[in-house]
RNA sequence: GGGCAGGUACCCAAGUGGUCAACGGGGGCAGACUGUAAAUCUGCUGCCAUCGGCUUCCAAGGUUCGAACCCUUGCCUGCCCA
């Protein structure tokens, strides 16, 4: 228990985030801890609606990781009591309150993800309902008393919503008081959460205070910015990268984000050095980060499949060895059996790539569209098949079939 | 409980009886350009279809030859007053 030793702890913990209250109050819990060699409890929260794990939500992942590899107790708590209630932050839309087995799925989808990062062994995982649940009335109203309005319409989305006329309902007054009592429940040392949730995690601290315990640390981590490189990545904005996408998928969503953007990712989900990366040219670099990301959360396999195809389908506009769509014909698939031909577009909505004929035209006129590498500009133009007969199909920048024809 | 303002396509937003599938912006998609990109420029962006047709403007009714636009009721949202 040497300076040295939480000197080191304290960079790891400090690698990325971009504030930390109080930074003292973090030294003298650390320089505890190491003293007494009590690991420290570090709780994150996360929202059962959304099962939905992508690179935004791993950037605390990754910080959590990082207590746990310093031997600290990690405490994964999903918000299910709050999320059954249903967040009503989508104005007009009321959302569905989840069921106890809409949650429970998803927590396991949680686990699923968290543990390609989190050892299962160490992590503690917890569910606020366990105590919300039972909570007498009673209790509620006392939480309730230690907060003002005033203080709640300081909350920056609150503030603002209410500037806006937008509607804002007496419930989500509880999220943040619900929240910040979890961490009195669970006597939480530290919390992490996003920038976006500092407001939150400083109401823990409150309600630390009010019932007579020593306030957690708040460590907030930035908010990791889509694909598109200006939002924050969100399934609402369609700019995510999700842990569930198909290793190609991950890898060309990740090269197709902006250089700046680039370094920012490795900035938040890598421990590489990043003078190290300036180094290197931009598309290497960015080659490097896709296929480090997808082998954390595809293996290697997925990984060395993914770069490969990558470099099959874009670098040499070739044809990849799994297509997007395989469609096979057989001679019942046609009006005429004497005439084996089909046009374009039914070809095309066949092939499921495309949301409507419309869509399918235009993709026509506008020339996206090849059949073993010659443009198709015609909305007529019909195929013709025959048994034996492969065609190649390319759909737009991105997309590929292959069209095949047997005997029956 | 009363008054006022509003609810238009993925989002924002114009339209206020026929010329509206509905201006504009964002987003998305495609083409050019490139280092896969990003930025930029250009085009497309309800559905089906060859002309042309069909279903849309919170919901349900109504007025009218004709309604996103007028009336009624309902639902939802914001503000003010109680």
């Amino acid at each position: 228990m040497s300076i040295s030793e939480l000197d080191r702890q304290l960079e790891l913990i400090l690698r990325g985030t971009v504030e930390v209250i109080q930074l003292d109050e973090l030294k003298a819990k650390l320089a505890e801890s190491l003293k007494e060699q009590r690991p420290l409890k570090i709780k994150a929260g996360f929202d059962p609606t959304a099962p939905d794990l992508h690179l935004g939500h791993t950037v605390l992942i990754q910080k959590l990781k990082h207590f746990q590899d310093l031997g600290h107790q990690v405490i994964f708590l999903i918000g299910d009591f709050t999320g059954m209630i249903g967040d009503p932050s989508g104005v007009s839309e009321t959302r569905k309150a989840l069921t106890k087995e809409q949650v429970l799925a998803n927590a396991k989808t949680y686990e699923q993800q968290i543990f390609k990062t989190l050892d299962p062994d160490k992590t503690r995982i917890e569910f606020n309902s366990r105590w919300m649940s039972a909570m007498p009335t009673e209790t509620m109203v006392d939480i309730c008393s230690h907060y003002s309005v005033a203080r709640m319409l300081e909350r920056d989305d609150f503030s603002k919503r209410y500037r806006d006329q937008k509607p804002i309902s007496i419930h989500e007054f509880l999220y943040p008081l619900v929240q910040g009592y979890d961490s009195v429940a669970l006597e939480a040392d530290v919390e992490l959460g996003g920038t976006d949730q500092k407001f939150n995690l400083l109401v823990g601290r409150d309600l630390q205070r009010a019932y007579a315990q020593k306030p957690q640390v708040v460590l907030t981590m930035p908010l990791l910015e889509g694909t598109d490189g200006v939002r924050k990545m969100s399934k609402s904005f369609g700019n995510v990268i999700a842990l569930e996408d198909k290793p190609s998928d991950m890898f060309g969503k990740l090269m197709s984000i902006s250089d700046d953007l680039m370094m920012r990712y490795y900035e938040l989900l890598t421990v590489t050095n990043l003078e190290d990366v300036k180094q290197q040219h931009p598309m290497e670099a960015k080659k490097t980060l896709a296929e480090k990301i997808v082998r954390q959360y595809h293996g290697d396999d997925g990984a060395e499949e993914a770069k490969a195809d990558f470099q099959q389908r874009f670098q040499k506009r070739d044809f990849p060895d799994e297509p997007d769509a395989h469609l096979v014909f057989k001679v019942t698939d046609f009006e005429n059996p004497q005439d084996l031909s089909m046009s374009i577009v039914d070809v095309l909505m066949r092939t499921g790539l495309l949301p409507s004929k419309g869509e399918a035209r235009r993709l026509i006129t506008q020339q996206a569209i090849q059949m073993d590498g010659e443009k198709l500009t015609d909305i007529n133009e019909m195929i013709h098949f025959e048994p034996g007969r492969r065609f190649s199909l390319k759909v737009g920048k991105r997309k590929f079939a292959l069209l095949e024809m047997v005997a029956e």
